[in-house]
DNA sequence: ATAGCCCTGTCGTCTGCACGACATTATATA
DNA sequence: TATATAATGTCGTGCAGACGACAGGGCTAT
């Protein structure tokens, strides 16, 4: 079908920032290159906090997510090295209005909204990206909602699954491998389900042999086949 | 609730490129200010549309869409005079993936995406614009995200007139009049819900006394205690 | 006018899946 | 190696809300 084969790809485009930035952080700053250095569970920010900076992951997995008015906790993001986050201060946010937390050690740099403006004004190509960036992350954002919205559970989970795949796995032959450490936990508050519907749902696809997992991968068999 | 009561203002924040572009664009382009008049049901564009200009709206409702495979309508969002888009092809969108669709008779101003970058290169100011317009659009996105995923029905529903009231609404004392022409099933489009729901809930709602509505306009008795 | 169409209102029915409860098995920690 | 803690697997129950069906009311067009 056109919309997922043509405008699959526009999906897993990213565009990178780091080696955009950091070579121009360094010449311009001298040597100021910045790591700050989390532990696990520690917050990078909190609701309400300001919004001053966007942080680059330089190592590490980062959860970024919200509280419900009952203390319930919606993750809408796991991300890992190389991807950016806090991005939303330069689009005029002001204080935070979620989450970022470190989900084991982790080390990221930070940059002031101030330093990236100026960047910017020098840089009219990292403008233009900066742009891309968060219009990426509204599109996807827009597939989210949809899946969401007008997907069952099950197809939820699925493309779940064939997404992350396309973005982290790595494919071998017919096979695609997602290293990942996430728990059904994870996956459910992800795709907006409950952690039983997970596993269920992961465990019929083991039992029709098109997926296979443990505790530290995922294994798609077939990832064209997957339905 | 700090989450609504602090956090409200941005919601309602927008970024008027209108005026921003359109004195711009007279003075740099001469006098080839183009304006386009649309039919009820007019397409301005369709899903696989090069994404080659964005839109000011200057009189008239837009309806801005997609479609499911199964060809079911899905309404994202029903923007008036003012309003902008097609936004997302500044951010890189190549081809429509949405539509846009005259629900009455309609004036449009297009700008082609390289007229609009070359604005942008010579008017940092208006970079920065559009970048909040997009990241508002993203952090408003991420709201509605919410509430279908998280908020029952009738939550939503309230929700969406509550919205609806404080973008177009005009506020009398304790009442907001909210002069709209939407169907119960654009509503339900809108809200994530069966149009059947929508008539039960805003009935109910005018049981008991805190709306009214007929054809023309829905009237909310107190925004503040519509719960 | 009058025919046709879409909007609104109100039923039941049926179902996906959340949620609680619990057993079982891994993993972290002492 | 033992023990606490968290992750997984599998029930049953309950219910919000989608959906079909149909009846009446209001626009619109001819």
């Amino acid at each position: 079908m056109a919309t997922s084969s043509a405008a699959a790809l526009w999906y897993f485009e990213s565009v990178n920032l780091y080696h955009i930035l950091c070579p121009h952080k360094v010449k311009k700053m001298g040597d100021k290159h910045e790591f700050i250095r989390y532990k696990k569970d520690d917050f990078i920010y909190v609701p309400e906090d300001a919004a001053s900076n966007i942080y680059l992951i330089v190592d590490g997995r980062i959860k970024i997510g919200h509280y419900l008015e009952d203390g319930k906790e919606v993750v809408s993001s796991i991300l890992t090295t190389g991807e950016i986050f806090g991005e939303l201060a330069l689009a005029g946010e002001d204080t935070r209005r979620d989450f970022a937390q470190a989900m084991c050690e982790a080390v990221i740099c930070p940059l002031t909204i101030g330093e990236l403006q100026e960047l910017m004004f020098e840089n009219k190509d990292l403008s233009f990206k900066i742009l891309k960036l968060i219009g990426l992350r509204l599109m996807k954002l827009e597939r989210k909602l949809e899946l969401l919205v007008f997907k069952d559970a099950r197809t939820r989970v699925i493309e779940f699954l064939k997404d992350t795949a396309a973005w982290k796995g790595q494919r071998v032959g017919f096979e695609t491998m997602i290293p990942t450490k996430l728990t059904h936990k994870d996956i459910a508050s992800l795709t907006g389900t409950s952690r039983q519907t997970v596993t269920t749902i992961l465990n019929e696809l083991k039992e029709k042999n098109l997926i296979n997992f443990d505790r530290k991968k995922i294994l798609i068999r077939d990832i064209d086949n997957l339905k």
